[in-house]
DNA sequence: CATCACGGTGGGAGCGCTCCCAACGTATCG
DNA sequence: CGATACGTTGGGAGCGCTCCCACCGTGATG
């Protein structure tokens, strides 16, 4: 008498158990070779794989999350309303180089949205169900509870981007320092003298650190820097607008502007359009994240590239060290010896510069 | 002596039977009040769900997953590369709906790609580890064994758009034939006379629906229909631009074209203008999707729009009421009774036509 | 030839939950 | 007042797996 109806019409799938009987040994044989481990014979090995082959098994999930106290999937937790996840190719790219790392693995990948508040609670709960074994934490900006939350439930996460120069969580980061002094460094080697920077917000610690690179360049340069020549923006094509206007008035003799997103550049762009600067002729543009736009810009716009992909590949490396780390039984490593990478940017040189 | 290390620093997290010694009760009196059984009596009910918040008790997935047989997950399975995915506004949009119609219950999302060879095989390993109580099928291209796989697998899904007519598997769809239908008789009501169709692959049932629906507007004005105005598409720009070229030296006295896409009819507007044709002067235009392509076109394209957050909340919808079907023991549907869903669409007038 | 080491194996004891049945009141009825 | 009913409740029996310990046989060792 079945106590319960099996699933659908597929019928009830093959358990250990029945792996076991049907090869003629114990379950835990059965296991051994399900989950590759060395100690089990040639013999009982091709024993077992006929059995598994022919039942058609699959482990059930369940149950072995619940035996062994992990689950093989890790979420991408996206602090952000859908919307803006699917609009930014950056989250495309982060997702492509995860998918990537996870190739080789039986790791799942699970997608988290948790734009509003409401989901974030949820969130919450999420984890605190077990979900998964860890989490990777997107786009998350300065002054965000969540890390601190998940650190605190004690779930394994890395960070794309960091918080500050001291991250306490594992994080992987691109060079916005090296990024901001090529590009501003390229800037002087075309011969620009006077070069305007307009900047992310400065709150923002990998803005700053863009910005802390194009001051860095100046001074290898040994230019002085011009406090006139710097306006803060807020990552938004407005911002480039306002910023830029600002700029054009204090220094008009200005014949170069960096701004610190493509975004922020586009803005700046009409300005100085309006203003009858031609680009590069008058004035030189450069760009921050090689983002579509810069390409479909006119002129197409020279950029600072990020390995996105590989910082989503790299993002999934530490993570999955973290996790295994930690149920080796080792205990979870103070702020000092968490993981941090910081992966090099590329300035693509095109047209406005 | 812990035999197993607790995760991280979280500790280990409290259990259904600690909740129970804390409120002094049973195990099944917490079990019934975590699941909203009406069958406990409202003193035992405050009581325990004071020890849950005082524990902050988080009931373990995998645990009920293993004694439920149910995981509260269902997965959505784009048989396309990620690339594809994040390029195409209609899978934001399916997303965004899927979501809605989450929101209400405690049934996780889950993003799966199957777009290699690889993929899809590891695909039917992990629908058979009973990781999902169903699964969304997005962007089915006909002749696709994926679906029948799935249905074999014995797991509840629901197709967006059908393969042919007597689609076999549960399915929600746009309503392709109305769609091409107000697409051409708008242009009849434009007074254009010489109307030029370039339709999809007619192997895609819902590209064919599309077909039909404008023959039959042809047919309700009374019109004949001339093979020399139809020239069949691939969904893609260039494919546009041929059927394009091909309809103007067949027949140069056309006065509008409808596409059967608007990356068809991108393809086709470039024809005409090269052709020195003015849209829509000389030639109305109108095409099928309502992208952002549509917005963005010189001058705005006429398209038809499908409802496609909508056809994600109803997907939803119909997967979970199937999913709640089955769990109750009643057998699977045949083929006859499974639910089918067919939404309206909707011709969103611009200045192409 | 007894002893030891070790690769290989079987199977008990859980993991934390749901399901269900038996048992307990207490209220209602004849 | 005993019998029946029903709303509640406790807890046993698993779900299918991993982990680990005990045990087996073999070959090497003293």
């Amino acid at each position: 008498m079945a106590v319960r109806e099996p699933r659908g019409r597929g019928g009830r799938r093959p358990t250990l158990e029945q792996v076991a009987e049907r090869a003629g040994v114990g379950r835990g044989t059965v296991s051994r070779v399900i989950n590759g481990s060395p100690r089990v014979s040639e013999h009982t090995r091709a024993l077992v794989e006929a059995a598994v082959a022919e039942l058609g098994y699959v482990p059930n999930t369940a149950a072995r999350a619940l035996a062994a106290n992990r689950t093989d999937a890790i979420a991408l937790v996206v602090p952000e309303p859908e919307r803006r996840f699917f609009a930014e190719p950056y989250f495309s790219d982060i997702v492509h180089g995860v998918g990537l790392a996870l190739a080789e693995t039986e790791v799942q990948l699970l997608l988290t949205f948790a734009g509003g508040d409401r989901e974030r609670r949820r969130l919450a709960q999420y984890l605190g169900a077990q979900r998964v074994d860890g989490v990777l934490l997107v786009s998350v900006h300065a002054g965000d509870p969540l890390p601190d939350l998940v650190d605190q439930l004690g779930v394994p996460a890395v960070l794309s981007g960091r918080r500050s120069a001291d991250e306490r969580l594992p994080s992987v980061d691109s060079d916005n320092f090296g990024g901001g002094r090529a590009a501003v460094g390229h800037l002087l080697d075309r011969g620009r003298r006077t070069i305007a920077l307009i900047t992310g917000p400065l709150d923002v610690y990998g803005a700053r650190r863009r910005h802390e690179g194009c001051l860095a360049a100046l001074a290898a340069a040994g230019r002085p820097v011009d406090p006139e020549l710097v306006a803060e923006g807020d990552f938004t094509e407005e911002g480039g607008r306002r910023a830029m206007a600002e700029l054009l008035a204090r220094r008009p003799d200005l014949d170069a502007v960096f701004a610190g997103s493509d975004v922020m550049a586009g803005g700046a762009r009409l300005v100085l359009r309006g203003a009858g600067r031609r680009i590069p002729q008058d004035v030189a543009l450069v760009g921050y994240d090689d983002s579509v736009i810069a390409r479909h810009l006119e002129p197409a716009l020279t950029s600072v590239r990020q390995p996105i992909v590989e910082m989503g590949r790299e993002m999934t490396r530490l993570l999955l060290e973290e996790i295994a780390e930690r149920a080796g039984g080792r205990p979870a490593r103070g702020a000092g010896e968490r993981r941090r990478l910081v992966l090099p940017t590329e300035l693509v040189v095109r047209d406005s510069s």
